[in-house]
DNA sequence: ATAGATATATCGGACGCCCAACATTTTTAT
DNA sequence: ATAAAAATGTTGGGCGTCCGATATATCTAT
C-alpha cells in the first residue's frame, strides 16, 4: 500500500517478522517462496531489500536458521523461533482478534 | 512490547492508525479515552507522544474530526474514515485472517 | 559458451510508530 | 485563591518496515 496513489493512510505496514515466522511454521521455506506468500496475503510482493533484511535479522537472533540448497538458502524456524511465535500470536490476538470476529467475512 | 527486556524480536509495533479507527467506529472517544481503550489490548498505554500526533495527522487526513468538549476533544469518524476503515480491514483480514483463525483461541 | 532467469544481498532514503520528558491549559477540590 | 488532577500537546531520538536501485552468484536454456 504505501506506494499507492490512494489517500494512503492507514499504511498497514508491520507485522513482517511475525509473518515470516508463520509461514516457517507451516513449512520451510527460502526467501523468494516467502515473499511470494507474503504477497498473496498483501496485494504486493515484497521487494528484496524488505525481506532479505528481516530475515538476515530474524537469524542473527536466533529465531529462524539457513540451510543452503542449491542456489537457494531454505529457512526452518528455531525452538526460539516457535516461542517467539507463540508469544506474539497471543500478543496479536488480544490486539485485533474482535476486531477480525466481528467482521463476519472471516466467519467459520 | 518495545521496552520490554525479552529478546524484544517481532516487536509487533504498528496499526496504530487502523486501531485508532475501529475504536471511533464504536463510539466517539477523546484522547486519553482512546489511549485507555488501546492498552487494553496492548498491555500498555500508549504515551501522549504516540497518540495526540496519530489523531492529529488522522484529523488532517479528513479521516476523524474533533469537537472540543469541556477540558478534552472528541473525537468522531468522519465518512471518509468509515470507507478508510472498510479497505483497511479488508486488507488486514486478507493478511492476518487466517493466522487467527487457526490459533483455536479466537473460537467463536 | 552465451544469455536469460532465478535467488540472494546491500545501500540510501523515507515513513509510521513509539517512548521519555517536558510544557500548557482547563477543570476540580480544598 | 491555591493546589492537584486531567487532558492535550510538542520535541528528540530510535527502531522496524519498505522501496528502488544496484550488484553478484548460480542454475538453465539454447
Amino acid at each position: 500500500m504505501p506506494k499507492s496513489e490512494e489517500v494512503h493512510l492507514c499504511d498497514m505496514r508491520g507485522m513482517l517478522s511475525f509473518t515470516i515466522l508463520w509461514l516457517l511454521s507451516k513449512r520451510s521455506m527460502y526467501g523468494q517462496e516467502l515473499a511470494t506468500e507474503i504477497g498473496k496475503r498483501r496485494g504486493e510482493k515484497p521487494n528484496p531489500g524488505t525481506i532479505y533484511p528481516a530475515l538476515k535479522d530474524l537469524a542473527s537472533h536466533g529465531l529462524i536458521e539457513a540451510r543452503i540448497e542449491g542456489r537457494s538458502s531454505v529457512y526452518q524456524l528455531t525452538k526460539e523461533g516457535a516461542v517467539s511465535l507463540a508469544k506474539s500470536r497471543e500478543y496479536f490476538e488480544r490486539a485485533f482478534g474482535d476486531i477480525l470476529l466481528e467482521s463476519g467475512t472471516v466467519a467459520k
